[in-house]
DNA sequence: AGGCAATATGATATAACATATCATTCGGGA
DNA sequence: TCCCGAATGATATGTTATATCATATTGCCT
């Protein structure tokens, strides 16, 4: 069923809504986290967190600067995102992906289980990102025979190129 | 046994003669290649592939640059050095580290067997690369389990950051 | 050999990504 | 309130990469 233009504009409104909802909740866990830490996540560090969440996509330092005059109307230098980014980073609200010089909000800001090192298949036609955890065998074997090649692995963060589902069946 | 100054500049001689050998057969081995596949291994090209091969590590294109004009005495511009990168490439003589922006020679140019999607391990500190293929079955599980998320990988190349032995060592 | 088409390279400009450094402002405790 | 340290702003510059048009080289066909 095909819905109509009325219809379409209702639910995506709503569906807005839900995600301005839940990205608030996460900025607010991802404060409480930092005040335990005895850091302080300012308003400018919620901006770009929450432009992260909200796009629900890896961006770029400068797109989060266009972001953030598009979105919220404030001006923020790319100076200061990129120092914004590390402090993010350190925290590891965020996470920055290397094959494609973006960064993305962490996945599991809001799970209270100490969490894993994650790896992170990347779409390359439509950007999205899906950070997920490979199951302890895989990562074990990983190590061991990289371990066995004489070389050592600080974490086993992987990035993987590829295409996502909606994107492969397009094809 | 500590060697005398003298036997140390002997053997480097000696070792630089031989890596200057083994660079040039495997540069005439990537030529015949280019040939069977109707594509032309030019000057220019050999150049800096005999570069990348010679340094024994991952180098930037820019460094690249600096390398042809140090050692080859020969001024190649940037966006000369980006083509022939590209080129090399499509190849399969040269890899690009998208985790260091850098680019090194494939370490199976010679080897006859059709060779498989590598994976890099990559020194942060000595930025030294290993290429290796980790076993089929590491491999595989790991496609497998991606693809139980619903992503499509073109290729199970892997950059992994990492220590090599000897850094690690040294910590 | 001579000329044409395709390929390769040069030159120049500019985009995209990132860091260094010094100045200014903000926030919270004595 | 004043002071200190943390955060942000402003400016400059470094690094990586691509776009585009001009020139040169190569291989091929006649």
């Amino acid at each position: 069923m095909v819905p109509t233009h009325q219809s379409q504009v209702i639910s995506l409104n709503l569906f807005e809504k839900i995600i301005v909802r839940k990205v608030q909740a996460i900025v607010e866990h991802a404060e409480q986290q930092c005040k335990k830490n005895g850091v302080r996540l300012t308003e400018k560090r919620k901006h770009i967190l929450a432009a992260l969440l909200h796009s629900g996509k890896a961006l770029s330092a400068y797109e989060l600067v266009g972001y953030c005059k598009e979105q919220l109307g404030e001006t923020i230098p790319a100076m200061s995102v990129y120092r914004i980014l590390g402090f993010l980073q350190s925290q590891q609200l965020v996470h920055k992906l290397d094959l494609v010089n973006k960064y993305i909000a962490c996945a599991h800001i809001t799970c209270h289980h100490k969490h894993a090192v994650s790896q992170f298949l990347i779409c390359k036609q439509c950007q999205r990102v899906k950070e997920i955890n490979l199951r302890d065998s895989v990562i074990h074997s990983l190590l061991q025979e990289v371990y066995d090649t004489d070389f050592e692995l600080d974490s086993p963060q992987l990035e993987i190129n590829g295409l996502c589902g909606s994107c492969g069946k397009m094809k």
